[in-house]
DNA sequence: CGTTCAGTTGACTAAGGTCAATTCCCGTGG
DNA sequence: CCACGGGAATTGACCTTAGTCAACTGAACG
């Protein structure tokens, strides 16, 4: 078993005793996607969330003149997916693809809501994905509020040097909110 | 009673029946605020959340330098408070301000914690809660990748005209996320 | 060895920031 | 009723930074 931080996750994090993380795992499965694949918009994985077990992705949308956005970059123990459409079934055009061979496992709402039906328990553990859905998307805010490219390349560089190393700038770009030729500059800036 | 318009809410919205309605106003507080009035980071209303019954709201943070950073603008029907600071107890520097004399309906946590052990109906309810949280948030998101300083005065123009009349333009600008002069040259460039 | 694609660089443009001066608006007090 | 004061909004001059487009470099791969 390769799931063994998410088993770590549930237990410390999300406090689930030994029966419930059984029984989450029971509903999940477990899929491993290639590097560069791509999920696009319809797919049937968007009726569920992911969660990294190995590997990488970014999950992007295109906007009308047909601009890459990117919306997050993913590591092992982030999770992916479209919350929006999960939860309110209008699904956007968001894209995720894999930056290196990946594994994840996967809860597909229906699912979900089988276990919330037969426990109201699992209310209270779709409560917390829904706050950290939030809180994620919080954090993403504060930080096109408070910090310009520059500076949000400075804290990409501090919190998580990997990533920079391993995905390919025009994607950093993206994620910065700016193009490649800037990120250029503002690297010859800095050094 | 003034709070018509969220009991509706209520009933069309949350599909919440009578009794469950009347479960949760108990539980509820209705205060009034002045124009101008400010709520600070370590108010008590910040452990709950607000529902603007009638009136007009600004929230903001303050960065480091002491700028004004807009969040959102609301006004009746729109929710306010800190929910990061509601479900995580960590509070930032955000503020709420009045701007128009306003009454709001709160929630405790406290209070909405003791519905949730008196009846797991109401986990559901907390999370739906969440749900909507979190689809703000992303909306504001949106509105940010997407669109451009321009485009997002446009959109609001359309979106909501009381607004621009009704609220002091640097309040705009600083929601739009430029300063006053270039607001005001983006209204020169579009007449 | 050549093709391809990512990354960098340069020249130019566009747009917002900054700072300061000016105008506008509105309420207050003489 | 008018004059004044103060804050908001606009304007102008100048600066900074990102966008755009195109050329160039460099590494990976067949």
């Amino acid at each position: 078993m390769m799931n063994r931080n998410l088993i770590e996750k549930l237990s410390t994090e999300f406090k689930l005793p030994h029966f419930r993380i059984e029984e989450y795992l029971s509903a999940c499965t477990i899929l491993k996607h290639k590097k560069k694949e791509i999920l696009y918009p319809k797919s049937i994985l968007f009726d569920s969330l992911g969660y990294i077990i190995d590997g990488a992705a970014r999950t992007y949308y295109l906007d009308n003149k047909g601009n890459e956005i990117s919306y997050l970059l993913q590591l092992n123990g982030d999770a992916i997916g479209d919350y929006a459409n999960f939860i309110c079934g209008v699904s956007s055009n968001l894209h995720i693809q894999f930056l290196l061979d990946s594994e994840v496992i996967y809860i597909h709402k229906n699912k979900l809501n089988e276990l919330v039906q037969k426990d109201p328990f699992w209310m209270g553990f779709a409560k917390i994905i829904s706050d950290l859905a939030f809180l994620s998307a919080k954090q993403r805010l504060d930080e096109l509020f408070f910090y310009n490219p520059e500076e949000r390349y400075l804290n990409l560089l501090k919190k998580s040097p990997q990533i920079l190393q391993k995905i390919s700038q025009k994607y950093i770009a993206s994620y910065l909110g700016i193009t490649t030729p800037s990120l250029s500059r503002i690297k010859r800036r800095i050094y």
